[in-house]
DNA sequence: TTATTTGGGCTTTTT
DNA sequence: GCCCAAATAA
């Protein structure tokens, strides 16, 4: 197949958005893909990629930013498709297409290159989030804060404001006022905080998160950098761009100030991801950067859910405010309109899905066909346990991580303080392995490596107390092992593991269950060509879901999918189930403050929606049971619909109630005065 | 100085 | 039902 018999198989706005601006001999306008959900959005960006390069472009000079490294590898395997049936020998066309990845991932990369530039070691280390928040405690327990007569916001609190500025851009104050208002009287020790986080990193040699972010846009700051990096992308092509925040446009207008070459996709109607610092201006205020305007091209046809799933998503969506508008529309027609189904509680919700799915199944809907959807990861827990008792196997994606798990991180610091001895964070937690070593002895030889530059000589130097004598040379004999550039990665996390076993199995109880995960870390890092690389890329993208992915043993069967909204974002499904489709769910009640999360919360439940490609359940608890109430006999709540779905427009809805109760009493509103033993023996216990 | 216990506060979504 | 900090024991 040729060119433009490839091209022929697209529509027409399709089209117009992969032939932008090719052809000419100036390289491309600015270009804006307005691209409503399931619009094949990853496959008109592929498609456009795919074109760039068979009429000349340099692969190795396209950059393609996405929103997770999942969408990267889709986006690059799409492309390689494309390709080979243009005629392309296309395994080669992808492996040239050497930039494609998440900004942070891009970030990280570029600034080693240029580290020595920007007075940085290129051996820098990558704290994740919760590196972060233990960093940023230390100046806080340092400066005091955390014994104020009145209580001092939390790290995680601290942290999240901190990254809210550097990623909106935005003055603290206005942060405070804006986002955490019950914060603003911290203003100035908040502002002390910062500063000595920020040298805290620097003596340290550690970037975090936001960092790779901020010191990128810096760097595009100077123009000889900006001008190099710059030059280096004929073309810069941004996934998801109602996701960004402020200071990754800074980055993108930077890179491109005149748009050429420049191509973003996204869809501000499934923008979800304000809570850090995205924010749909970006999207909005795309065009108007230009002169003249960038083009923009809307994707209004939808080809994967039916006729009567996309009237309702389009009924919940047309109360947003400011967008876009678009109404998407698809040619699946279909007699079925999502189901919303009330359920007792969330433990028939359970069993409801339950029994449906495995309905599903047997009239050949595998189970990797369907997905169970939440807004919070804790909701899906009953229904876990009813999966696991039930024998159907799932992956869950978003909430618990592989890494969070205390000796995959044990064995990741000791990867990160022989690859950066003055990482702090990664020395005390693995200096403190030893018995006898504690947080005072800890900082103490953490303070002597931090004064010279010769690490290995002042941890040879070290005088340990007297209970850690006996495990101390051992350690300094690993480190300096590990710190010898020694090319037989992996091969070096024999000596690790060795060294770390006996350590394992004293603190542990559960010792042989926690060596499987190091074993299925041994070889995820088998994968990597080198510590730095594994190190880095595994803190910008941890492998997600607890049980699964990981794991190359669940690859080949079936199992069902359980995620966050917020992890099912460009997903799709032939089944979806939406749990808790109730008010303090969706929206959820943490994030009722302003009208702006509201709406957003509003989008959450259009994502949910508009996975589905043939049936949608939103399922209703009627009766709710807090878990953090106090011993108080059988207090429970009764949950209301979710106020997205107003009664205007419950003509898109089928309601149902189940179990299917005989009498025609089951629509009516439930009896109050029902007595609830069950929900009491239980409290008994709490 | 380190290890263990207890009591109080908070509880979302993720690169 | 989980994390953190202060108190207590070794």
């Amino acid at each position: 197949m040729n060119a433009s018999a490839l091209l022929d198989k697209l529509n027409a706005e399709p089209r117009r958005a992969v032939v932008h601006g090719i052809g000419a001999h100036a390289v491309p306008g600015p270009l804006l893909v307005i691209a409503g959900a399931g619009s094949g959005k990853t496959n008109t960006l592929a498609h456009r990629v795919a074109h760039l390069i068979r009429t000349g472009a340099d692969p190795r000079r396209i950059l393609l930013l996405t929103f997770s490294r999942r969408a990267a590898a889709e986006m690059t395997r799409r492309v390689e498709r494309i390709a080979a049936r243009g005629g392309a020998s296309g395994a080669s066309f992808a492996e040239a297409l050497a930039w494609a990845g998440t900004f942070h991932a891009i970030g990280a990369r570029l600034l080693r290159e240029y580290a020595h530039q920007l007075g940085l070691d290129p051996a820098f280390t990558i704290h994740d989030r919760e590196d972060s928040a233990d960093l940023l405690n230390l100046s806080r327990h340092e400066l005091g804060f955390s014994r104020k007569q009145s209580r001092f916001p939390t790290k995680g609190t601290c942290l999240a404001i901190y990254s809210r500025a550097v990623n909106a851009q935005m003055a603290l104050d206005a942060v405070l006022a804006e986002a955490f208002p019950w914060c603003a009287m911290w203003d100035a020790e908040l502002r002390r905080l910062f500063a000595a986080y920020v040298e805290a990193k620097q003596r340290q040699n550690v970037l975090d998160y936001d960092d790779l972010l901020l010191y990128w846009a810096q760097m595009m700051g100077e123009a000889a950098l900006a001008g190099d990096v710059g030059e280096r992308f004929d073309h810069v092509l941004v996934d998801e761009y109602q996701d960004t925040n402020r200071l990754q446009s800074a980055i993108l207008l930077a890179l491109k100030p005149q748009g050429r070459g420049l191509t973003v996709v996204g869809d501000d109607a499934q923008s979800i991801y304000s809570f850090r610092a995205a924010t749909v201006r970006n999207i909005l205020d795309f065009p108007g950067h230009f002169t003249p305007p960038a083009e923009i091209v809307t994707l209004e046809r939808n080809y994967r859910s039916t006729q009567p799933i996309l009237a309702a998503a389009n009924a919940v969506i047309a109360f947003a405010p400011e967008r876009f508008t678009k109404n998407l529309w698809s040619e699946r027609a279909s007699g079925e309109r999502p189901r919303l189904v009330t359920v007792a509680d969330e433990a028939d919700q359970a069993r409801y899905v339950v029994a449906k799915v495995l309905e599903n199944r047997e009239a050949g809907t595998a189970l990797k066909a369907q997905a169970v959807l939440f807004r919070s990861s804790s909701h899906s827990g009953l229904l876990e346990v009813e999966l696991t008792r039930r024998n159907i196997p799932f992956v869950k994606y978003g909430g618990l991580k592989f890494l969070d798990a205390a000796h995959v991180k044990d064995m990741l610091a000791l990867l990160r303080f022989a690859e950066n001895p003055r990482d702090r964070i990664a020395g005390f937690r693995v200096l403190q392995l030893m018995p006898g070593m504690g947080p005072a002895s800890a900082a103490r030889l953490l303070d002597a490596i931090g004064e010279t530059p010769d690490a290995a000589a002042a941890l040879a130097d070290f005088a340990p107390p007297a209970r850690a004598t006996a495990d101390f040379p051992g350690f300094v004999a690993l480190i300096g092992d590990l710190r010898l550039d020694r090319p037989d990665w992996p091969g070096e996390l024999d000596a690790l593991r060795r060294w770390y076993e006996p350590h394992l199995e004293r603190i542990h109880d559960d010792a042989m269950l926690r060596q499987a995960d190091l074993a299925q870390l041994e070889q995820i890092a088998a994968g990597y060509p080198s510590r730095r690389r594994f190190l880095t890329e595994l803190t910008l993208d941890p492998p997600d879901a607890a049980s699964g992915k990981a794991a190359d043993p669940l690859r080949d069967e079936d199992y069902l999918i359980l995620s966050t909204i917020h992890s099912a974002k460009g997903q799709e499904w032939r089944s979806v189930f939406l749990l808790n489709a109730v008010d303090g769910c969706i929206p959820s009640d943490l994030g009722v403050g302003t009208t702006a999360e509201i709406d957003e919360e509003r989008r959450l439940l259009y994502v949910a929606m508009t996975r589905a490609k043939d049936d949608l359940d939103l399922v209703m608890p009627k009766r709710f049971y807090p878990h953090n109430q106090v011993k108080r006999g059988d207090r429970h709540v009764y949950a209301a619909r979710t106020r997205f779905i107003p009664a205007s427009i419950m003509r898109h809805f089928t309601p149902c109630a189940w179990p299917v109760k005989a009498g025609p009493a089951q629509a009516a509103s439930p009896s109050p005065a029902r007595v609830d033993i069950g929900a009491r023996l239980r409290e008994m216990w709490r």
